[in-house]
DNA sequence: AGCAAAATCGAT
DNA sequence: TCGATTTTGCTA
């Protein structure tokens, strides 16, 4: 009998390998368990057991695996599920999403090793000059990487000399893997074993009399272990005795005390915990009943409650229940801005049961936390992460909310798996027969109507947490303004006056502008021509901090023109604005006051947001001028007043959404407004104060919005009445893309007839060089999905046998919205 | 994806 | 014509 397994590799590949195994191999290896595998020529790739058995493959001879790198598995079947079904449901390779599910210190890499032969004396002579440096080399160091040779020869291309070295049998090439998880030890100090009994301890203590220093730190150390009762870390020692640690070192080597180290966590929470939840409000209670009840005959829940109606509390009484049943719960959110404060209000309640998972923990940290729902630790028993966090190993999943549902950044755009984290954590809750609340004050579209056919349950909280008024929001028509020319920059008069009155009053002002950087775009006021990227299809947008253009979407920049690069005029103009502007503007409107601004630019980093997020929090700044950013459930107590600089650029993109997220952005800003006793105020500055959309926020009517949207989406087939693929064709030439998509959309066309839409253009139509065309299919409700991306994917195998369409790029989308 | 062989390009 | 660069094919 022979033994084989089928590996997954994190790479775009749709068929799995097959490896042969050991007898012994066999009886151990279980699916989910990770194994290193020669892959290609002479590398070694981390794969993932997805099948154990017995059927040898038929062309080929299996090679054997290299090595196991797992003592248990560390992907559990119920993740393998999710990842076949991700796979199936987005059109993309398991590969992709083993890439995407994995923490990457997971995914261990090969570096090759360059040793000498020593079975071999090669003649100096017969080498060249390069040749011979690197024998040289190796004749005083064992072994070395790509990269030192690299630095030896001073060049990137090094893999020649290698190679002749090599059929010069002067070299002999390994690979070597290593892990990549680096385990953090922390050092701990105890009195050592010698002076446990009372007697040799006197002894001690006498014998250190003439050493006061060191006597003072045994001292402290009996202190602190009397108090604590816990292992006593170095660093703790030493702060608390005030030795330095050369004292303790010598206390070391002379075995008065012991040094020994335990592994830990790099993620500690340490702080007070338990402080009992709050009680809730009439509305809050109503809710979580109704919530339960719909439980007993719904899977997912639809929970609409209007900005700062203490969602949170809900709930957080919800979690204690699933804990008390010894299930896990996992709390996704679409950002990590909303994090920091949310952690902060769990971990009262839960103290170190709350776990946070999200992209900007470096991976050390993300293996953690991934073991420790592994081991079933307590330290994991709630998760609060982004959306990458659906691919942790729960084992005993009760719960999943999935707070501000509506956030389209659940869905993953580039690379694939271009999954929905809310939608992927429906059916990951489906495999665990764990319950699911969608949380939103303005939910999407597709939810609410999903809740309205029944699918889902609907629980609606219409009141603020302790009566809080609503926002009273008033729309400044800015066309009538400039008319009479009471604008200043781009603040209206009624802006202007509103933010005095709150400055005055002592209360914080957010401005909301949607647009990062300074002016987006700079034109020359003799010829109109603007500078553009020279790898896409767009013009470069001014940012005043450093003083450069730059290409949001390759990241190209290049210094600010003083002149026109087409006629040499030196009249050049700004167009469009941002909040770099809207700062610097605020600051000539009123000089006295502390500006800050929350944008990509300014989040940077770790701590990014944390840092601006407390600064205002605080109240070191008074007015905050921010993008998107600012709508994620941000919970600042004494903003009085809001300011959406310009309703009318997101209402008029070119997107069957635009009209549903400009609802729910200016919604979500607005909820920012007075969230205690006074009553906040929110203005919209606009040119079109009767547009629809701006008439339903300003009187916060929800309902009647996805009435009229909903007709809009089913006249025009979008969903959620249709389902939609979007498929993208890349490549560098620009005549390939236009025939490819062609092709490919006639052919489309001939099964799915008028449900075709294009090949088009999208608005930006080269990026990194690359120019893209789009064709969208829409899919009617009465048509199996399953069957249409079958035939998708048979049109594209056909696609690919045309040579002259091979280079081109497909990229599926599925619900690409 | 990553790598190497094959095919094409281009300057001598 | 040779070396460099791009394209194509394959991995078990």
């Amino acid at each position: 009998m022979r033994y084989y397994i089928d590996v997954i590799l994190p790479i775009p590949l749709k068929k799995l390998f097959t490896y042969s195994i050991t007898k012994a191999e066999f009886a151990f290896l279980k699916p989910g368990i990770r194994v290193s595998v020669p892959f290609g020529k002479s590398k070694i790739y981390t794969g993932l057991v997805g099948k154990v058995h017995n059927n040898a493959p038929l062309i080929y001879e299996a090679k054997p695996i290299h090595q196991i790198l797992d003592e248990e598995p560390i992907i559990l079947p119920q993740q393998m599920q999710l990842w076949q079904w991700i796979s199936n449901y987005y059109m993309c390779t398991v590969g992709e999403v083993m890439r995407a599910a994995l923490p990457n210190a997971f995914i261990l890499e090969s570096e090759t090793i360059i040793s000498s032969n020593t079975k071999v004396t090669v003649n100096d002579t017969d080498l060249k000059d390069d040749e011979f440096l690197i024998y040289e080399a190796l004749q005083h160091q064992s072994s070395l990487k790509i990269n030192d040779i690299s630095n030896i020869l001073d060049k990137k291309n090094v893999l020649p000399v290698i190679k002749r070295l090599i059929e010069k049998e002067a070299i002999i090439l390994e690979q070597e893997i290593y892990d990549k998880y680096i385990p953090k030890y922390v050092r701990y100090v105890k009195l050592h074993s010698n002076f446990s009994s009372e007697e040799t301890l006197q002894q001690l203590l006498e014998d250190l009399k003439r050493a006061p220093k060191q006597r003072d730190v045994v001292m402290t150390l009996f202190s602190i272990s009397a108090k604590t009762k816990k292992p006593i870390k170095v660093t703790d020692l030493s702060t608390e005795s005030g030795a330095s640690s050369a004292i303790i070192k010598t206390l070391i080597s002379k075995s008065i005390l012991e040094e020994y180290h335990i592994q830990e966590d790099r993620i500690e929470y340490s702080g007070e915990e338990n402080s009992a939840s709050k009680q809730l409000n009439d509305f809050q209670t109503k809710a979580l009943e109704e919530i339960e009840t719909a439980f007993k005959t719904q899977n997912t829940v639809l929970l609409h409650g209007v900005t700062s109606s203490g969602k949170t509390e809900v709930y957080v009484k919800l979690i204690e229940d699933v804990l008390a049943q010894g299930q896990q719960v996992l709390y996704l959110l679409p950002e990590i801005a909303l994090t920091t404060q949310l952690v902060v209000r769990l971990q009262n309640y839960f103290g170190e049961k709350v776990a946070v998972f999200h992209s900007k923990y470096s991976s050390h940290e993300r293996v953690e936390v991934w073991n420790n729902l592994l081991k079933q630790s307590e330290k994991a028993k709630i998760v609060l992460g982004a959306r990458s966090s659906i691919f942790l190993p729960f084992t005993n999943l009760g719960l999943i909310i999935v707070d501000e549902e509506h956030e389209q950044s659940f869905k993953q755009f580039d690379p694939a798996p271009r999954y929905h984290a809310r939608d992927t954590a429906i059916v990951l809750a489906s495999l665990y027969k764990a319950k699911v609340l969608l949380g939103s004050a303005t939910p999407s579209l597709e939810s609410y109507f999903n809740a309205t056919q029944n699918k889902y349950g609907l629980v609606e909280i219409n009141r603020r947490y302790n009566n809080v008024m609503m926002p009273d929001i008033e729309l400044v028509d800015i066309k009538d303004k400039y008319k009479r020319k009471q604008m200043k920059g781009h603040f209206s008069d009624r802006l202007i006056q509103e933010m005095a009155e709150t400055l005055e009053e002592g209360h914080q002002i957010i401005l909301f502008q949607n647009r990062r950087g300074y002016s987006p775009i700079v034109e020359c006021n003799t010829c109109g021509h603007s500078p553009q990227c020279s790898n896409c299809d767009v013009s470069l947008t001014y940012h005043q901090y450093r003083d450069q253009l730059r290409c949001h979407y390759c990241g190209y920049t290049m210094a600010m023109q003083k002149k026109c690069m087409a006629c040499h005029a030196v009249d050049i103009d700004s167009k469009g604005f941002g909040t770099e502007q809207i700062e610097a503007e605020v600051k000539l409107l009123f000089p006295k006051i502390k500006v800050g601004r929350m944008d990509l630019d300014t989040t940077r980093g770790k701590y990014g947001y944390e840092k601006i997020i407390t600064t205002f929090e605080q109240q070191e700044l008074d007015v905050l001028v921010g993008t998107q950013m600012l709508t994620k459930g941000l919970d600042f107590r004494n903003v009085k007043l809001v300011g959406i600089m310009s309703a009318d650029n997101m209402l008029n993109f070119p997107d069957f959404r635009a009209h549903e997220r400009s609802f729910q952005l200016m919604l979500q800003v607005s909820g920012r407004a007075g969230r205690t006793k006074k009553r906040g105020k929110v203005l919209i500055q606009t040119f079109n104060p009767f547009h629809n959309i701006l008439q339903q926020v300003s009187t916060n009517a929800y309902h009647d919005m996805f009435k009229e949207q909903l007709e809009e989406r089913y006249n025009y087939k979008y969903p959620p009445f249709y389902r939609l693929i979007k498929i993208t064709f890349k490549h560098r030439d620009y005549n390939k893309v236009d025939l490819a998509s062609d092709w490919f959309g006639k052919s489309l066309r001939q099964v799915f007839k008028a449900n075709v839409l294009g090949p088009e253009f999208p608005p930006i139509s080269r990026i990194r060089n690359l120019y893209h065309k789009n064709i969208l299919v829409k899919i009617p409700q009465e048509q199996s999905l399953g069957k249409t991306k079958e035939a998708i994917l048979r049109i594209h195998t056909s696609f690919q046998l045309v040579s002259e369409f091979r280079s081109v790029r497909v990229v599926f989308n599925v619900d690409n919205y």
